[in-house]
DNA sequence: TCCAAGGTCCTTTTT
DNA sequence: GGACCTTGGA
């Protein structure tokens, strides 16, 4: 058959990567480090399952993490598939060829190879099994939903919960916090549990209460036939479970399954991909055929917080493995060898992450030159930070041809600090935010797209009460409460209660005509969401609605912002119809409750990339700028005390450090403005775990920022800066007593003042 | 029913 | 410094 695979894909592979790439069969868990060509070895082996073992795409499965991943493989794959093509079929490369066969090429590509593939995040491929599958589920108390189901997205979910917490329960706000308990109920599902499995957990006062609140929160979301993120995962598992045949069906047709970013998969996640795999059974009979191939880095793993957990990476050659030791194991590969940073840069990273307990070992090697020093600059203020990285930028691009404001990123821990960087580079630097304020999440937006969702699931009532008087129609809180106290009355949703025109009439009063008008404008679009197209639906909505006119005779800056956002949801839809060849709102409104940035619409354009460390992980850069290095910021202040917690924020840190390519700066400011008041700051506990001989800085010397204890009262002064093991930073405000009996007031930035025994109390002064 | 003013809490990180 | 909520007046 055809050789060109061997040829194109396997030559430049070290052996390694090389091993990655040939698995065909059974299992394979790649360790892969930062900069080892990971990617390169996902899609390169995907490419080859396809092209030299003859595997149908349909039969692969590739889940990411995020949507950028799963864009990104899909792009690099298609690319392999472009090459192998222009290779066989006209004898040279994809690029040399004219631009009309390229097209040509692409679209054959895409057909023959791509579009079959699922390629995705957990959440949008379990979306799309739930679309199959969803009417044959049914909860523990019988619930059931329908397959044009709404998805729920964070401030939705909120809401219910509130509701559920202090009206529907009534419960004590302070005992009961509705985030608090939102939150263990998604752990719950995060864990694969239900609220009786929470009851038998936790069978005391607070695990009641929790469970019930559970179980009343997916009585309400059955209700509006929705689900939330959690339950698009949570519930295939389930189904799986309790529906052999639906699990038989997705376990024949997904053989190859890919898992990119391992240790960032949760217990029911791990349960998902595990009852594909084994098809439900404790170990794989047969691997004939089969291949669960996955690959990670547990130094990498920054998402506890969402339950990801990876000793499930650990655990993957006791799951699926040969069990043997690593130097005799043929189902787990290493790939330790750095292609992209300096080599200064990998041992300053390489020595701050040694200081974490929790990891297995593994070295980066560095295979570059040793590059240029790291530079750690001390500002005095986030503006004075901010301009610093707008003039090194603005520096080294009139130095340097190679670089352009696309080889530059700004990374931070909170998006908070977004703002004094944004405020330095506006104006002077193109700059990008990734994440952040979401698109979807702007008002207009979620306004426009609660009615698409009226339209697909009437029953989605959260959706409708958002729309009900927006623009103003109206219709008032009372008149919405009695229509509600209706619904619930009788027990159906707020739509059949409006939509049927005598109750409305009788229930509303003043407002029936309003309602009535409504009702018949989405009453005529429902019609048409079968054979209209997604676009042609969202210009009728916003034009019959009144939304658009309504912006437009405000005349506001601000309503003029909206407007050029709706514009841009026209852009979304008519981009999704392209790219997708699906017209139908159905599909544009999954794919829009799941995307979470409306960034790199522009890939590759000249901007300088600002985002959270969170969101960097998997891109590299040139240059890169890593901020804000203090205590109570990195390490976060909420993990400060935790040395888990401490140890995550640690591969944070480390994240950042290796998305750096040629040179890396570092900065840490001695004050820093807080929700609005100047609070004094000190160094990152990490700087001072970097190695000082590879890094300089605009001070003479790098203190360390931790002094030795000081009890005495002679020791304190007005303005002093301490650490409190339990408070964090703060600075001593007030002086009370003398001698040995003295009390200090000191002011926290997240606490508040205290008042504080010095002799009871760990103190530590510390460097401004 | 609507709107403006003032108060409260807040922020980790994301699908 | 700002998003979000409550409150009181028109």
């Amino acid at each position: 058959m055809n050789q060109p695979m061997e040829l194109d894909l396997l030559a430049q592979l070290n052996p390694s990567q090389r091993q990655a790439v040939e698995h065909f069969t059974g299992p394979l868990l790649v360790v892969a480090g930062a900069g080892s060509g990971k990617t390169r070895a996902l899609t390169y082996r995907l490419a080859n399952l396809v092209l030299q073992h003859r595997v149908d795409p349909e039969n692969i499965l590739a889940v990411t993490f995020t949507n950028k991943a799963a864009r990104e493989m899909r792009d690099r794959v298609e690319r392999l598939f472009a090459d192998y093509l222009a290779q066989k079929l006209h004898n040279q490369p994809y690029g040399s060829l004219g631009l009309d066969v390229q097209t040509k090429l692409r679209s054959r590509v895409y057909h023959t190879y791509t579009k079959p593939l699922w390629v995705g995040t957990f959440h949008s491929l379990c979306a799309k099994i739930l679309r199959f599958d969803i009417e044959k589920y049914q909860d523990e108390r019988g619930r059931r939903w329908q397959k044009n189901f709404s998805i729920f997205d964070e401030s939705d979910v909120q809401s219910l919960f509130k509701q559920i917490v202090l009206k529907d329960l009534n419960l004590d706000e302070k005992k009961f916090d509705p985030k608090s308990v939102r939150y263990a109920v998604s752990n719950a599902k995060n864990q694969g549990q239900t609220p009786e499995d929470l009851l038998r957990e936790q069978p005391n006062y607070r695990g009641r209460v929790i469970a019930e609140v559970y179980s009343a929160y997916q009585g309400k979301l059955a209700e509006n036939n929705a689900l939330d993120f959690d339950d698009l995962i949570w519930l295939p598992v389930q189904l799986f479970r309790q529906n052999q045949q639906i699990l038989d069906y997705w376990h024949r047709r997904f053989c190859h399954i890919l898992v990119d970013e391992y240790q960032d998969t949760n217990r029911t996640q791990y349960e998902l991909v595990r009852l594909l795999v084994t098809n439900g059974q404790q170990r794989v009979q047969d691997w004939q055929n089969r291949s669960i191939f996955v690959v990670g880095d547990a130094d990498q793993s920054i998402y506890s917080f969402r339950l990801a957990d990876f000793t499930i990476l650990l655990e993957f050659q006791d799951q699926f493995g040969d069990r043997l030791p690593d130097d005799d194991t043929r189902t787990m590969v290493k790939l330790e060898e750095n292609y992209r940073s300096t080599e200064n840069i990998l041992q300053v990273a390489n020595h701050l992450i040694e200081n974490n307990t929790e990891r297995i070992d593994k070295v980066l090697r560095a295979t570059r030159g040793a590059g240029e020093a790291i530079f750690c600059y001390k500002a005095a203020d986030e503006v004075d930070e901010a301009q610093f990285v707008a003039e090194k930028i603005v520096t080294l691009v009139q130095q340097n041809p190679d670089l352009d404001w696309g080889s530059f990123a700004v990374l931070y821990r909170t998006n908070a600090q977004s703002r004094a960087l944004e405020e330095a580079l506006l104006g002077r630097i193109p700059y990008l935010i990734v994440g952040g304020l979401k698109f979807y999440d702007r008002k207009e937006i979620k306004d426009t797209l609660a009615y698409l969702r009226v339209l697909l699931n009437p029953a989605d009532t959260v959706s409708l009460l958002r729309i009900i008087n927006v623009p103003k129609r109206g219709i008032g809180k009372t008149t919405i409460e009695s229509l509600l106290a209706a619904s619930q009355e009788l027990g159906i949703p707020l739509w059949e209660i409006i939509s049927d025109e005598a109750a409305a009439a009788t229930l509303a009063g003043r407002a029936a005509k309003s309602i009535h008008q409504l009702v018949k404008l989405l009453q005529k679009w429902q019609g048409e969401v079968e054979t209209t197209s997604a676009l042609d639906i969202l210009e009728g909505i916003l034009e019959e609605s009144g939304y658009r006119a309504d912006l437009q005779n405000q005349g506001t800056d601000e309503a003029q912002d909206r407007l050029e956002n709706l514009e841009e949801l026209f852009n979304a839809v008519s981009q999704f119809q392209e790219t997708n060849e699906d017209i139908s709102l159905a599909g544009f409104l999954a794919n829009a409750s799941l995307a979470s940035e409306l960034d790199n619409l522009q890939e590759g354009q000249q901007a300088v990339s600002l985002m959270t460390l969170h969101a960097a992980k998997g891109l590299e850069f040139p240059v890169v700028f890593l901020v804000g290095l203090e205590q109570g910021l990195l390490p976060h202040a909420r993990s400060i005390n935790d040395i888990r917690a401490l140890e995550e924020e640690r591969r944070l840190c480390y994240v950042g450090i290796t998305r750096a390519r040629e040179q890396l700066f570092l900065s840490h400011a001695t004050q820093r403005r807080l929700w609005g008041d100047r609070e004094p700051a000190i160094a990152s506990q990490f700087l001072a775990e970097l190695p000082p001989e590879l890094i300089t800085s605009n001070i003479k010397r790098q203190s360390k920022p931790l002094k030795q204890n000081a009890t005495a009262s002679q020791d304190w002064q007005i303005g002093d800066l301490i650490m409190h093991n339990a408070f964090g930073v703060g600075e001593v405000t007030h002086i009370f007593g003398s001698g040995q009996k003295i009390s200090l007031a000191i002011h926290f930035p997240q606490m508040g003042k205290k008042i504080i025994d010095p002799k009871i109390a760990q103190l530590r002064k510390v460097d401004r």
